[in-house]
DNA sequence: CAGTATCCCCCTTGATACTG
DNA sequence: CAGTATCAAGGGGGATACTG
């Protein structure tokens, strides 16, 4: 999301920080199943741009709430995971869904 | 949070919908406490403009999680404050706090 | 396969002024 | 007190082309 520059310093503003922007959501709710590659990522994110996957995947891993694994190899294999600290994020996401669909229920 | 266009139609991301916007989970956090006014509200929250308040608190309510309460006196008197609704965001909102606090904990 | 590199748009946020 | 009305800026998001 979003978070940019006046908003004071306080535990949920450092969460919406971390995981807000448009797409993380998403692509956190797959890698928390398991290890993905990018483009199997690029396919299962119906319309995000490559530059966005790139980016969110950058920041996610600076933060330190997924891993990126090179194989080095040829041709190129990325690997993307979560990392014990994004795992934490299981939880949240499952509260999430679950006020998602409670909203829906009661329109 | 700035969900827009493309994003698949998922409860987490009809959450983020609802309450990903820069300011609104801090409103919620203080609504969710006990009812407050509008100017009230202002001050509580370092560095948000009255339009940006307005537009946040219109849609919360709108979307049905936070009721306003115009007593129709002079001097005005309006009171915002969460829904039953709204109530059930609870949870997350402490959810993400914890979140945050362990994050930094880790840094 | 797994990315960079550009360019650009629009939408959120913000600052300021004014009002019933 | 509780707003509305304008105008402006910034950056996240997106489209497209190219690469090791």
């Amino acid at each position: 999301m979003k978070t940019k520059k006046k908003l004071p310093e306080c535990p949920v503003a450092t969460t919406v920080s971390l995981i807000g922007s448009k797409w993380k959501l998403l692509i956190l709710r797959n890698l928390i199943k398991r290890p993905w590659r990018f483009n199997e990522l690029m396919r299962s994110l119906d319309g995000i741009s490559q530059k966005v996957l790139t980016t969110s995947l950058r920041e996610l891993q600076s933060d330190g709430i997924i891993y990126r694994k090179d194989y080095q190899c040829n041709p190129p294999k990325v690997e993307y995971g979560i990392t014990d600290l994004g795992l934490h994020l299981q939880v949240l996401l499952d509260q999430m869904a679950a006020f998602g669909d409670y909203y829906k229920s009661q329109i």
